[in-house]
DNA sequence: CTGAAAGCGCTTACAG
DNA sequence: CTGAAAGCGCTTACAG
């Protein structure tokens, strides 16, 4: 292996001052630099990333927590982390957390393999949080939110989204709404309902009815086959998230119940899915670009100043009207 | 930070007494042992993955190189290597290769900051597979494979999979068939079509129409509507993977076509939506679950023995019959 | 079975 | 601006 040792035999100088060059250090001579530089490349050099880490303290990884990569919002998540890191010259481990089995995601932050972690789907303090949080090490929630966690997250205003497509419903007559929700206790679905529920009593239209099924398809799916068979089925049905929808619509397809002519149906993210044809889903856009550049900011920020106070971003949701609950 | 040293201290031994617990040398009294272990956890001691990456040259860190995140293939797929690679207490950095900017993956590679990569997605040597190969770290191509490159690599048997198809579709009738593909240099495109066409031909059926359009959505509902305008069109369009079939889908759906009435749909890989009630895509299932187990097993193979010859598992794919195309 | 010591390849005060 | 030297926290021969 060519060490930094070699490059300096190479060119004449001592190895702290090939160090020096390494790190962009300001005070080398242009020559020296020109040397070393030219060395390196004669030598075949390439700096070794685990002892650097090693003095510096900093792997120049960030961790990214992702629960279920079935769910497309979270591709296009990771795919914004990655182009920020990528941008911010930082790598991204990804640990899919599926429940119990994700020991190197523990092991990652305690043995400081990672110098920050990104959180995309906490629903409660897990193993991996906590552990992030005792070890001290930079924490960034991002989409889902942890109210009593002193750490920093971006979320896209579930609240303000809530009511948005309240308006918009009640204003095309749609009174006998539906919530299907991806669990009660997740802050996504619970926002994203209460903004609901808030606007819906504004106008003076009846309270939602209330199921929570998972984020999931068939969550959907079962959800719509249940409010269908109501003895007075709702007239709009509105999803915590996009996946959710998409189950709705392809139970509604399975039970030959036209969308809208029957029921509306409105999801939350706008992943990419929900423009194609077979849903060309009404559903209020998170900005999952935006979700993971601020998510990185907010990272690269504590980096820099870690006992900065805590800073909750919140994003502002906007109605993307379209086939499936025609509010344009 | 609390070190070895520490630990050692506590105990009252020496600290390569405690480094050997730690590694779990086979030479150290059960005694000895509890002691250390004791103090290890009254001091609360973790152990610095750096230092020991440096020592020992390997990092415990995998990298997995993955262009389109949005093909929901690829999410399924890093699912399935997540998984057992935090099985053999690995851990996966992971790539999102679009197209230029993925500096950190080689600097990553360069570095020896993974022990190995597995990529997901090459198309011809790329800069990354150049690098990893240059470096000499284990490389491991899954799904996509390059006969020109010497390393380990997993793919679904795509001639075979393609003359399964040829077979169905010729017996219930279908002789028109158009091949929708990813891009004519693709291995798995080709193998595909090259065992799509053998198969028509060996059951005398005329030759596949073929268009390449690349692995998009967008792409596939293009390519209906190329095909629907022409002066003969298909009774049955063969894609090249799933979500190519789910644009022919969707674009079979904006122009009032009929599946399976008017046209048969048939993709390749049986991602999670090709059961979704709003395709139930016939499809060849490429089994992605052992893809990842296989390219991780290899990847292990190697590390243990580094110049063993390189190997090239198959899998054999399975037909699966729904509506969009009634086989079964 | 255990300890003292060398060394992995860097970075960074400390002198000059 | 450059060099000699210490040290980051481990692992691993080498003695005993």
């Amino acid at each position: 292996m060519v060490t930094s040792k070699d490059v300096a035999r190479a060119a004449g100088v001592s190895q702290a001052t090939v160090s020096r060059v390494l790190s962009g250090a300001a005070n080398v001579t242009e020559a020296t630099r020109a040397r070393v530089l030219d060395a390196m490349g004669r030598v075949g050099y390439v700096p070794n990333a685990s002892a650097r880490a090693m003095k510096t303290g900093r792997t120049g990884v960030v961790g990214a927590v992702v629960a279920d990569l079935t769910n497309p919002f979270y591709p296009q998540l990771l795919e914004g982390l990655a182009s920020a890191l990528d941008e911010a010259g930082m790598r991204m481990s990804v640990w899919v957390s599926d429940g119990a089995k994700n020991a190197s995601a523990l092991d990652a932050i305690r043995e400081r393999g990672v110098d920050g972690v990104v959180f995309t789907t906490v629903t409660e303090a897990s193993a991996e949080l906590r552990s992030a949080l005792a070890s001290g090490s930079p924490v960034v929630l991002v989409n889902r939110t942890l109210p009593d966690v002193d750490c920093d997250q971006v979320s896209s205003d579930g609240v303000a989204g809530g009511r948005a497509v309240a308006d918009a419903l009640v204003a095309h007559g749609r009174r006998r709404v539906a919530f299907v929700g991806g669990g009660a206790s997740i802050s996504t679905s619970r926002e994203r309902l209460a903004g609901l529920r808030e606007g819906l009593r504004a106008h003076g239209a009846p309270p939602p009815v209330e199921l929570q099924v998972g984020y999931t398809h068939e969550g959907g799916a079962a959800a719509l086959h249940r409010l269908a068979d109501a003895s007075s089925p709702p007239d709009a049905i509105v999803c915590a998230n996009d996946l959710i929808a998409f189950g709705v619509l392809d139970g509604a397809r399975a039970r030959g119940l036209a969308v809208p002519e029957d029921v509306w149906v409105v999801g939350y993210d706008d992943v990419d899915m929900a423009s194609w044809q077979a849903y060309e889903l009404t559903t209020v856009r998170a900005d999952i670009g935006r979700l993971a550049t601020e998510a990185v900011g907010l990272l690269l920020r504590r980096l820099a100043r870690p006992t900065a106070p805590a800073r909750h971003v919140r994003l502002e949701p906007r109605l993307v009207p379209r086939r499936s609950a025609p509010v344009g």
